[in-house]
RNA sequence: GGACCUGUGGUGCAGCUUGGAGUGCACGCCGGCCUGUCAAGCCGGAGGUCGCGGGUUCAAAUCCCGUCAGGUCCGCCA
């Protein structure tokens, strides 16, 4: 075995497949691969394409025996042209062929049981069941190389930027804030537990308290929370913290990073990311995490309806939007959205169709009869509205509103979004409570170590729920890639928040305790950052689903197909841990 | 915890509304033919507990109830 060089066959092989070119003509050549397919035409000819992760070359010979798809074969012999006329164009190898040669089998292969080209959709529950086969699809070949591409990116822009990988623990203290932490039992301590870590969160903050000033690292994070197409069981993200540092600095460590990513896997330069505050997202979006692909913002319409005596629209707030369609959605579609509506929690959806009557527009409408000319004039300006528009108005609490009136905007405009285009915005000044627990108290919306705006140390007491927050997050396409925050790194800040989401001194002692000691040393002002790397990685490489960009997934019931996980283990193995389990009828968390 | 969709030879689908023999299509598999194919072609063949259980019916892939599995979403994800 020679020293493998990067990109350079070497071994039992001479080239890798895809390599194979018009240059090579007349070398002798020994190639390793799968056998794609078998073109046999007789005794006398017979084709077999053969693969490796670079591609596809064709191997022609005179006679095929014990050859079959998925058979493993080293394949010497010289590198020929075609025969003019027989050239392949689909193929990078297509004007070249392996001749004269000598077949070795180095595994055979029992028929696989879905088809691995790409010519249709197999159940994905099949591919999981067979990972290591559907991996060796292109599709995922080049998905998960995306991924690593994504990862070296990361770790080429931080490097440049000063910061340094540090590796966390994976058994970590239990923190019972957040999300459903994975336990882990100790075998030393029995009855006692540790727990796979939700992130890095508090480990990082420990790093800046130790003077590394500029810290990262591709961390694996583990959360005991229901499965979805963007969250499994456990996913990678991006973890960064800096000290004396502002969050404009973050931002900017994260863009470059951001442009890295965008440049290595899709090889376009993207300029500066674009920012806006919770508030403005919420009210023109009606979502944290806007899609920015396409326009149709919410417009206000309070002023004009909110009083206007329709019963329909006597809300605090009136939203509408300009359907961002070029053709009229069906009844049936119409219909659809009404519903989503109404699923959402609305009242209800009002639709106008604006239609040409004679000089003027008008509304074609159940409500229509309600509007006078003055209104329906006032809504079509506020609107932008032409001739075979549809305008769509929801009325309800301010946050309702938005919320319901967004899901309905994205529902009308996913349709032909264009995965090419890469619409980054940074959220800004989140509120740093949101809603009120069980006592009454207020909720942090991050995490209750994220320093409130600058502006806002005063409404601590008097309006909370007003408070804005240091904490912002970064938004591609409708997905939140990540989020962080400035983080609290004084004390008495970190005891009035306590206060206020009513941690007492002893509670937060014995939940963060080591934490609050680390921070009476001699804490620099710190903050950072934590995105997603399945998310990202899915975005570049063009999928919806976190799962096509990960080697091994779980399904939506947390198992896994291959594997058979989670299983049951025996009595034996959980007296070493001191655990019983209780008898299967009780499900965990009911009684 | 909840809503909706899906489950039919190895794979992907049609059949289900309006019950009448496991009926059909494509791919794959097995055998045969074939000297320039590349999703090769042609001929022949094998392969099924219609996810599982119960019910209605003379009769169930089809209707009803339950259940399991997969997916999407809500809740949940500091």
């Amino acid at each position: 075995m020679g020293i493998s060089k990067m990109g350079q066959a070497v071994g039992l092989r001479s080239l890798y497949c895809g390599q194979v070119s018009a240059s090579e003509i007349g070398n002798s050549v020994t190639l390793c691969g799968w056998v794609q397919r078998i073109r046999d035409h007789g005794e006398h000819l017979s084709f077999i394409d053969l693969r490796d992760h670079t591609g596809i070359v064709q191997v022609t010979t005179d006679r095929i025996t014990d050859i079959k798809p998925e058979y493993v074969i080293r394949v010497s012999g010289t590198v020929a042209p075609r025969p003019e006329g027989t050239e392949n164009e689909n193929l990078s190898t297509g004007t070249i062929e392996i001749r004269d040669v000598e077949i070795e089998v180095l595994s055979q292969a029992a028929p696989i049981p879905f088809a691995l080209d790409d010519r249709g959709d197999v159940e994905e529950i099949t591919r999981l069941r067979f990972r290591y086969l559907d991996i060796r699809r292109e599709k995922m070949q080049r998905n998960l190389r995306v991924r690593a591409k994504v990862n070296s990116a990361i770790r080429r822009s931080l490097e440049d930027q000063g910061f340094t990988e540090v590796e966390t623990p994976m058994l970590w203290t239990p923190t019972p804030e957040g999300a459903r932490e994975f336990l882990v039992p100790s075998r030393l301590q029995p009855g006692s537990f540790y727990v796979l870590p939700q992130s890095p969160q508090i480990a990082k903050q420990l790093l800046m308290v130790g003077g590394f000033d500029r810290y990262y690292q591709i961390a694996r994070c583990m959360r005991d929370e229901d499965l979805r197409a963007d969250r499994q069981f456990e996913f990678t993200q991006l973890d960064l913290e800096a000290s004396f540092i502002t969050q404009d600095e973050i931002h900017e460590f994260v863009s470059s990073t951001m442009r890295e990513i965008v440049s290595l896997t899709r090889g376009t330069e993207i300029g500066d990311f674009p920012k806006m505050t919770w508030r403005e997202a919420m009210d023109s979006y009606g979502v944290d995490k806007p899609d920015m692909r396409f326009g149709s913002k919410l417009v206000d319409l309070t002023d004009i309806l909110g009083s206007s005596g329709i019963r329909a629209f006597s809300a605090e707030c009136v939203k509408g939007i300009k359907a961002p369609i070029s053709e009229m959605p069906s009844r049936s579609k119409l219909d659809a959205l009404i519903a989503k509506a109404k699923s959402l929690g609305a009242g209800g959806l009002a639709y106008f169709k604006v239609i040409q009557e004679g000089d003027n527009l008008a509304f074609e409408s159940p409500l229509a009869k309600f509007l006078d000319e003055k209104l329906t004039a006032q809504i079509i300006e506020k609107l932008d509205l032409v001739a075979g528009d549809l305008a769509l108005i929801v009325a309800d609490k301010w946050e309702k509103a938005v919320e319901v009136l967004g899901a309905i905007r994205l529902e009308l405009g996913r349709n032909g979004l264009n995965h090419d285009d890469l619409k980054f915005v940074w959220i800004v000044d989140f509120p740093l409570f949101e809603g009120l627990d069980d006592n009454g108290r207020p909720i942090s919306a991050h995490h209750p170590f994220t320093m409130p705006h600058n502006d806002d140390f005063g409404l601590l007491d008097s309006d909370p729920l007003s408070t804005r927050s240091q904490s912002y997050d970064l938004v591609l396409n409708g997905w939140e890639l990540g989020s962080g925050s400035i983080r609290i790194h004084r004390s008495e800040i970190q005891s009035k928040i306590f206060e206020i989401i009513g941690i007492s001194e002893e509670e937060a002692h014995s939940r963060f305790g080591f934490l609050l000691e680390a921070f009476k040393y001699g804490a620099p002002p710190h903050g950072g950052f934590a995105f997603g790397i399945d998310r990202i990685a899915a975005i570049m490489a063009g999928e919806e689903n976190i799962r096509e960009v990960i080697a091994f997934p779980k399904t939506q019931s947390g198992q896994d197909p291959m594997t058979n996980a989670p299983k049951p283990v025996s009595q034996k193995i959980l007296d070493t841990v001191g655990l019983r389990t209780l008898p299967k009828a009780s499900k965990p968390g009911s009684n």
